[in-house]
DNA sequence: TCGATTCAGTCAACCAAGCTGTCTAGACTC
DNA sequence: GAGTCTAGACAGCTTGGTTGACTGAATCGA
């Protein structure tokens, strides 16, 4: 009995919603809250060098004011700290505060633990042999977080 | 070397994010425009008994106005047609056009030969071994297709 | 060196797809 | 027949993005 396609893709997705949705959880359980993928990423970007907004916007694929959205919100919550740059007056640079960096390790160790627990259910083998899959498949890691296609009507006019 | 559980959630949304990109595009070309995975779910619901905007939106999990929206679309496109009711005046009952049985159709079609070029790749036993994994793990087929949890901001307050 | 262009960032307005809250009106229930 | 429940509609809000117009700083080039 051969699946269908839309069941591959709903289980796909639900294994992410599934994952996202404890972690999310957890997050806020540790003191971290409405925190979304976007933050983490946006601190892993700042961390590897893309410091002012419009390079974060380059490398979120979102434009810049939606950066600058979500960029006051980490500033507001303390997770990054952000001057202006004395060579470039223009540009404000931003750094990830203690507290950033603290999101980020605790967000890791919350997906790695969400992540074995899978393992331990369905055995530690058959988890890898799922994401060589994916791998296999070419499955590029989504830049942009929102908006996951089918979903939201992005049909290229 | 251990993966990361980020990394896992990132591959299955990536995942998700290929089918459902190439499957919207497919659909597309094959004139179906602008067809979001609400629109498919809200006719296999029709077909299966939920006729009235109420029972859409209880079987959705989303408000009757959104209900609402999805279904004029529907309507305006020649997937559904409505007519009142006539035992109870309130209602409007929904049946499927043919175009609509046609955009099912050819939905399952576009993401089954999706499927099929996934099992090409990587081996139809290896994508089996996938899908049970996922299956296994009790990932619940999502209803609410939208807000993606960890995605929207959706912390349980 | 001055003018043109490019680039950083902000503001305002808009969009999409949901939401809530309020309302009308038809249908049951006693 | 009164009260309650249900179907559906309308208005307006929310979230997380978008576009477009703009200011002001930096850089390029004749």
């Amino acid at each position: 009995m051969p699946r269908s396609g839309a069941d591959l893709a709903l289980l796909l997705l639900g294994g992410f919603r599934a994952l996202a949705e404890a972690g999310t959880v957890e997050l806020a359980a540790h003191g971290y809250a409405r925190i979304r993928p976007v933050h983490d990423f946006a601190l892993h970007s700042i961390l590897g060098g893309a410091d002012t907004a419009s390079a974060l916007a380059r490398e979120l694929g979102i434009t810049k004011q939606a950066v600058a959205k979500t960029v006051a919100f980490l500033e507001t919550e303390g997770y990054v700290a952000g001057e202006t740059d004395e060579r470039d007056t223009r540009r404000r640079r931003f750094t990830v505060t203690e507290r950033g960096h603290d999101l980020v390790r605790t967000g890791q160790q919350v997906f790695d633990e969400l992540r074995d627990r899978w393992a331990e259910r369905i055995g530690a083998a058959e988890l890898e042999q799922l994401e060589t899959a994916l791998t296999e498949l070419g499955i590029q890691v989504p830049t942009r977080l929102d908006a996951p296609g089918w979903l939201s009507g992005s049909s290229p006019d």
